[in-house]
DNA sequence: TGTGCCTGAGACGTCGGATGTCTCGCACGA
DNA sequence: TCGTGCGAGACATCCGACGTCTCAGGCACA
């Protein structure tokens, strides 16, 4: 195996063992070079992939330390993933969310709370009833993060957050300008938010439901 | 910006663009860093973090290549991030696989083929009765693995395979050695390829949902 | 003519050092 | 006491050199 997978795994290693804890800092470039038994060079190699996907932190000028590790920063890395997916597996993404999407609605339908519930309310009255697609794109993304995160589980919010990045959604809105679909979206959205209201969760289930299959089916037709 | 997430953007950039397709050859390093307007080093960093998440393919001697891009491929890279969290976020976890598992279970129930069903029989038999915790997770794996390939989902697949890396699936039963929930685990698992086999999608997806809330309750009731 | 070995070119792997840039803490002066 | 300036420390970037590996093509042998 190569010194910079070497390395790579001996910095998992140190952080998985509980040796680096999240917030530490790593000892000096050079140091840690040392340490491994590697060049500076061949070092910086492993903390940069590290901190792509956002295990490292690296401050120039002050030094390098372990992230939160939290779910949230972790999957972030997902979406940078997902972007490179190409048109042909927009229907699978949207098939999974289809899947985890209703569930995170279910699951909001209790918890969720009065505030939040206004919040989501007064966003949709903003935005009226003839939005450009980005303001669309973006209200979307809005209203459906703003319920899974009331659904109490950061793994399952950044996993949707991840799915549902702006690439994707932008590629499926681009398709579904038609004035009938963009309505009934936003009476869809809507309706869910009744649901929530009603802390009703099998209800607020069936509208995620169907507002994403309705989606899904336009976007079927359209490929 | 520093000049690494740069190029890294710009390599993203010109695969997504599509001017760098699946199994193309990028230019050797010292020309592609010279385009860029970097130095070797810098972009070997940035080449170095794409490879880590599957984008980029260095083979030494030979040149760099962009890989298939297929969702597997690119989703294996969750699993290296699922590692680092801790215990406290492995219910969360399991909450986002038992929303999951169900629903590719039930998808599978009418697209399972008969020799899978029998590969799946052949594998439960060959466990036996009184297994080693690691016969028991490998096991576990690979049932669960090939039920949910046949749900035709790849993206599922491999967020799935992802979320239900070694690693945290030997956390749990680490836990779990008790005589009765190992029993009561196969069982289950012959409950599901039962219902499989009777193309029954909704007792499938009830059979799978209480195998891992049951792992679900017992892995609370120990933390 | 077909097969296998050998060799050389090309590309990545690794290294060491030099210089630029940024951040933080401390000392100094108002 | 507060604000400014300076210097140490750490990361950012670059350069050039050499090692190692892969692949393809030439050459010898059967």
């Amino acid at each position: 195996m190569a010194v910079t997978d070497e390395a790579i795994e001996k910095i998992k290693g140190m952080i998985v063992s509980g040796a680096l804890r999240p917030g530490d800092r790593l000892p000096k470039e050079s140091e840690l070079a040392a340490d491994l038994g590697l060049s500076r060079n061949s070092l910086r190699e492993a903390v940069r992939a590290l901190s792509l996907i956002r295990i490292l932190d690296v401050r120039q000028g002050d030094g390098t330390y372990v992230t939160s590790l939290d779910p949230q920063l972790l999957l972030e890395a997902l979406s940078f993933v997902v972007d490179f997916h190409r048109d042909d597996t927009v229907l699978e993404f949207l098939a999974v969310r289809r899947i985890l999407e209703p569930a995170a609605t279910a699951m909001a339908a209790s918890r969720i709370s009065e505030q939040q519930l206004d919040a989501l309310a007064n966003q949709l009255d903003k935005l009226g009833n003839a939005p450009s697609v980005e303001e669309l794109v973006a209200c979307d993304l809005e209203f459906h993060r703003g319920i899974v995160q009331s659904s109490g589980n950061s793994v399952l919010c950044s996993l949707l957050d991840g799915l549902s990045g702006p690439t994707t959604r932008a590629r499926i809105w681009r398709g579904l300008t038609q004035e009938d679909a963009v309505s009934r979206t936003l009476h869809e959205h809507r309706a869910i938010l009744a649901a929530l209201r009603d802390r009703d969760a099998e209800a607020a289930r069936s509208w995620a439901t169907v507002h994403i299959a309705s989606v899904e089916q336009w976007l079927r037709s359209t490929l």
